[in-house]
DNA sequence: CGGCAGATTGACCCTCATCAATCAAGGTGG
DNA sequence: CCACCTTGATTGATGAGGGTCAATCTGCCG
């Protein structure tokens, strides 16, 4: 989510390459950086003791990943590039250092990892509280909003990852995932086509969110 | 979750009590302290602007509230006393200032706010991923932890919450939490007496994350 | 061309939400 | 002190939403 500040990029360094399904960081490893994403996408992956395994978010280019291992030892997941990326390393030791000395870098700080805080929690609203239908709404809408605030189409892109992957950060199954997709294509919302969106009807979408349900309402 | 360290104390200034029902703050407010618990419980609350509410965690003594807020200009959500509590006020200014000249302060504050983090992920972990009957011995098990990390029985404790903010929590009807703790009691897990838990098999209850189905398994 | 990962769609069924009745506890006022 | 009311909890009946299993399809890459 955190765009990618300028007052970061004064410590940036070293820059990295990583192709389409490698990691950028293991979970357990020790954690002495933040990644600026200069291009392509990740998503960042929990596991759990028991086997279970969870998509956390998806980040792409201008935003900033690692911000939940800020103050532990070892990074906290799994980073996977979705496509062929690019990130710049910013040693956390030197960005602490200079926090210290410069309030504004600090406050700065403060303000991506409350931004990562207030990320999770919508997320946690929605895992707690909508229905399917709703998730994937305002998923689409919240992607949307994010490639519009880097100067990308509002209204069509491609989404850089699997049904089930979407599924896995939602709370759902893959197969849900096509069903509502193709359901939103059939009311006339979106048009999908394999991993291309267009979005048609904006208002519509965000409706979806809160309606009770789509097809017993007064309509047809 | 995050404990009330020592360097915190050291800014910690005015107290202020707040009784049950209360709202120690609101959504909404200007953002200017974290308050440590000293006694008491309390829940935080989100709500929408389509007015959808939601539990996004209960918090005991020796916690720290408000490191949502940190880095934004307004409290995030309300803060609402479960009990007759009472807690200090830590200014959110003097702790920013402090901790500029003090990297072990700052250090402590990345820290809480990684643990914030930590605590919400292993929430959307749980609401991702789990099926009703797991939410709620994973509840248990972190109340349970929690308590006895601050000197609380591990096994007996008092729930300072109804039934529908569990489920608002977790993601639950207050109907399938009240359903499940019979379930957990007739099963020999805990016993249940109005808002008082025993916990009579830790293991069990620990077993019973993971486990499929309950009563078409093997037996009987 | 074949093979494979990902996507779609259908049929069925389970978990949990919903609606509703009953019960227990606690507080208030007479 | 007891009757009353309110709030919270329990339990049952029923059904919908979404999971599961499975077949088919599509696009892509070697």
């Amino acid at each position: 989510m955190a765009a990618l500040e300028p007052l970061l990029m004064r410590v940036g360094g070293t820059r990295r390459r990583v192709r389409r399904g490698e990691y950028l960081f293991h979970a357990g490893a020790p954690f002495h950086a933040l990644h600026g994403i200069r291009a392509g996408s990740f998503k960042s992956v929990l596991l759990t003791e028991d086997g279970r395994e969870q998509v956390t978010g998806f980040h792409m280019a201008g935003e900033v990943l690692g911000l939940d291992s800020v103050g532990s030892e070892a990074c906290g997941g799994d980073a996977i590039a979705l496509e062929d990326s690019e990130v710049v390393e910013i040693p956390f030791e030197e960005l602490d250092a200079l926090a210290s000395r410069e309030p504004a870098l600090q406050r700065e700080l403060f303000k991506l990892l409350a931004g990562e805080i207030q990320r999770e929690r919508t997320l946690m609203l929605l895992l707690g509280s909508m229905r399917a239908e709703e998730r994937l709404a305002a998923f689409l809408l919240n992607l949307s909003k994010r490639l519009a605030a880097r100067g990308w189409s509002a209204t069509q892109f491609l989404l850089r990852m699997t049904r089930e992957e979407i599924g896995s950060l939602l709370g759902l199954k893959l197969e849900t995932v096509s069903r509502i997709l193709s359901r939103f294509q059939a009311e006339g919302l979106i048009a999908v086509r394999n991993r291309e969106i267009t979005i048609l009807e904006l208002c519509a979408l965000k409706a979806v969110i809160g309606r009770v349900d789509s097809r017993r309402e007064i309509g047809a």
